[in-house]
DNA sequence: CGCCAGGTGCTGA
DNA sequence: TCAGCACATGGC
């Protein structure tokens, strides 16, 4: 058991803000796994408290993961530009965006699309099952998310039989892409975002919208805007009626939010779906 | 039951 | 470049 500084996170609301689709809350604690450590934290105040299955996984890794060396104020400060975002922050002042592993992040939102958050979570979780190792704690068992060989020699029909429909195809592609180093995963974040999305595009059943969000929430690219239905909802704020492409409206996000447009985004969508029913004429 | 969901790929203008 | 369409599945 372990616990590290976190000025005014909001872990709850982080871990369910749809960009992480595996951490369970039970008794007080989410459960989830990082690589092949189970990990289990909670909120007390400042502070989160952790504990985990083996030494892999410790301060330094969770302050990683929740970024917790990103100054949120100052983020906050930057982004607080209108009075929608201005709302969704006070609604929300802790969210932040974690940094995810990039293959995970990649392979979750190839089957998160066009689908809603609850089957999300139940399908990365059979996948997980059926192909992920096993990691435990306190005798839970717990799958990690399987590396990209283990789906790429997956057979489509399997994965169809995991309730991935239309999906499986195109995890299994992407998953060869990315065993077979065609697709250069852990140099993505060193790169500057315009080339990780070009990179990403070229993977099977990744757009626009999937790019940008495995751009932010798994390579670091915090000024990736990626805009699903409850964010063009979001963006009429700004548009009106005005019909609008997507590239249009991420290059206006990240000129009017600039370099933490992807913040903004977070916000926005935390916040618009938390109010699913409002009036947004 | 019908509508919706953190969209993508393909086609035809 | 962009609109229109099919696509699996299950939650609500």
């Amino acid at each position: 058991m372990g616990s590290l500084a976190a000025p005014r996170v909001a872990l709850a609301e982080t871990l369910r803000s749809g960009q992480a689709f595996r951490w369970r809350e039970s008794a007080g604690w989410f459960h989830g796994v990082l690589g092949r450590t189970a990990v289990k934290v909670r909120q007390e105040g400042d502070r989160i408290v952790y504990a985990v299955s083996n030494e892999a996984v410790g301060a330094p890794e969770l302050a990683r993961y929740f970024a917790l060396d990103l100054d949120l104020e100052r983020v906050l400060r930057s982004i607080d530009v209108d009075l929608q975002i201005h709302r969704a922050i006070a609604a929300t002042p802790g969210l932040r965006v974690l940094r995810q592993d990039p293959w995970e992040t990649l392979g979750s939102f190839i089957l998160a699309s066009f689908n809603n958050i609850r089957r999300i979570e139940g399908m990365i979780e059979r996948v997980c099952r059926a192909y992920g190792d096993p990691v435990a704690m306190n005798g839970m068992p717990i799958y990690g998310f399987p590396p990209p060989e283990r789906l790429a020699r997956a057979s489509e029909r399997a994965l169809r039989a995991l309730g991935l429909g239309y999906r499986a195809p195109y995890l299994r592609a992407t998953a060869r892409l990315v065993a077979n180093g065609r697709l250069p995963l852990p140099q993505l974040e060193a790169v500057g975002y315009e080339e990780a999305r070009r990179a990403l595009l070229g993977c099977d059943g990744v757009g626009q919208k999937v790019a940008d969000c495995v751009a932010l929430f798994g390579c670091g690219k915090t000024e990736a805007f990626p805009i699903d239905v409850w964010m063009a909802r979001a963006l009429r704020y700004y548009f009106r009626h005005r019909r609008i492409s997507y590239g249009a409206a991420r290059e206006y996000a990240r000129r009017h939010f600039g370099p933490y447009a992807g913040y903004a985004q977070q916000y926005l969508y935390h916040y618009v779906r938390g109010r699913r029913s409002a009036t947004w004429s």
